[in-house]
DNA sequence: AAGTTCTTATTAC
DNA sequence: CTAACGGTAATAAGAACTT
């Protein structure tokens, strides 16, 4: 069946949070993210206001290449409380224009508007786009008279559509496009714009010539099967408007890791161990929180040339019963079989033990260190 | 040969 | 000098390993 979504991104969420919250900066370029301590800060920018944008500043950019860039902007640390307050009473809002709806971030959600027009259904499908637009009209007015912040939508017959709508309307935007109009929008957009197709996959297409969407529909499936792999699979559909993924609010958490950098790079063993076992506590909290199991453990380790290296331990699982019918286990005669577990002491020996072994084989300086744990 | 584990690469917000 | 480059999470692929 046909479908309406709606993506809903919220203007440079960040900052436009922190505008609000500090009208004086009204105006005046502002970038949300790591301290830039006179041009030597090692983060990045989380989000900037339109204003720094026009600076050449962006998400992700280096925090000190921003300070260079502007450095008369105003530079704030990242609240996240405040924002995921503010993106609570977002949600709320959204949820209530249908059940169907999806949280991508602080700043995104999808909803299915499928369903809502069908009940009282009543001649064209055209009058249904007509009925999201006004839908989208009143939420986006909504979000702003309780919220005082401005927000882009994108309605589309999927997922992927409604995204590269909003991507393309805003800031405080709304486009609609309806099936008949997916290939007019997709075919002059440059392949970057097509979720999926990061730096690295449009270097490659680049050099096959490809810089248009429309240049990628020319290449064949299993071409770009034979390139990417699956990932190949889901561009050729995507090039073509091809999406159909569900408008889900399940998820279901896999993994949970923290990572941290260094203010310098050091191998101080007191720094070094003392950070990654406050690292350590904290993700067993979350997983006490939590109530899962943890089967893998990663240790992650970037040195001073920025190489990333990761080593992984996982806890044995139990043997396998097959058809045929297996012996009872004992506990005493698995000693070193252990099944997923929630145990502190396993964790915090075995991830010390891993980074150890980053210490002991390799002498550069240390960036960064990281733990994750794959839950169950 | 099949299933697991380990590591790296890529993407996205 | 020459790049600068956070934190969190998912997914894919291939090599290495175990059974």
């Amino acid at each position: 069946m046909e479908r309406i979504i709606l993506h809903l991104d919220m203007d440079a969420f960040f900052a436009a949070v922190e505008e609000r919250e500090n009208p004086q900066f009204k105006g005046m370029p502002l970038v949300v993210g790591a301290d830039p301590k006179g041009g030597r800060g090692r983060g990045v920018v989380s989000t900037c206001n339109y204003i720094a944008r026009k600076y050449g500043i962006h998400s992700a950019l280096p925090i000190s290449k921003a300070y260079e860039l502007c450095p008369e902007a105003i530079f704030l640390p990242v609240n996240m409380e405040l924002y995921q307050k503010v993106s609570e009473n977002i949600m709320a809002i959204i949820k209530r224009y249908s059940p169907i709806w999806e949280t991508v971030s602080l700043d995104e959600a999808y909803l299915d508007l499928s369903h809502i027009f069908y009940d009282r259904r009543k001649r064209s499908i055209g009058n249904l786009w007509e009925e999201a637009e006004n839908l989208a009209k009143k939420l986006k007015k909504e979000i702003f008279e309780k919220e005082k912040l401005t927000s882009t939508v994108g309605i589309g017959p999927n997922k992927l559509i409604a995204k590269m709508a909003a991507e393309k309307a805003k800031p405080n935007g709304l486009l609609i496009i309806k099936p008949n109009q997916v290939k007019k929008f997709l075919e002059p957009l440059a392949i970057e714009d097509l979720p999926g197709i990061g730096p690295k996959t449009a270097e490659v297409l680049r050099n096959f010539g490809v810089n248009k969407i429309k240049e990628l529909k020319k290449i064949s499936k299993s071409k770009l099967k034979e390139i990417f792999g699956l990932v190949g699979e889901t561009i050729y559909e995507r090039a073509r408007g091809v999406d159909e993924e569900e408008v889900s609010s399940e998820e279901i958490i896999k993994s949970i890791g923290k990572e941290h950098t260094f203010e310098k790079d050091t191998r101080d063993p007191e720094i070094i161990f003392g950070t990654f076992e406050k690292i350590i506590r904290d993700i067993w909290e979350e997983l006490i929180e939590n109530n899962f199991s943890f089967k893998t453990i990663t240790v992650i380790c970037r040195f001073s040339d920025f190489e990333t290296r990761t080593k992984s331990k996982t806890e044995p699982r139990p043997l396998k019963m097959g058809g045929a019918k297996v012996k009872m286990r004992t506990k005493s005669s698995l000693p070193t079989l252990k099944e997923p577990t929630q145990d502190f002491k396993i964790l915090k020996t075995e991830a010390k033990k891993l980074l150890l072994k980053f210490l002991i084989e390799n002498p550069k300086l240390i960036r960064l260190i990281g733990l994750r744990i794959t839950v169950c």
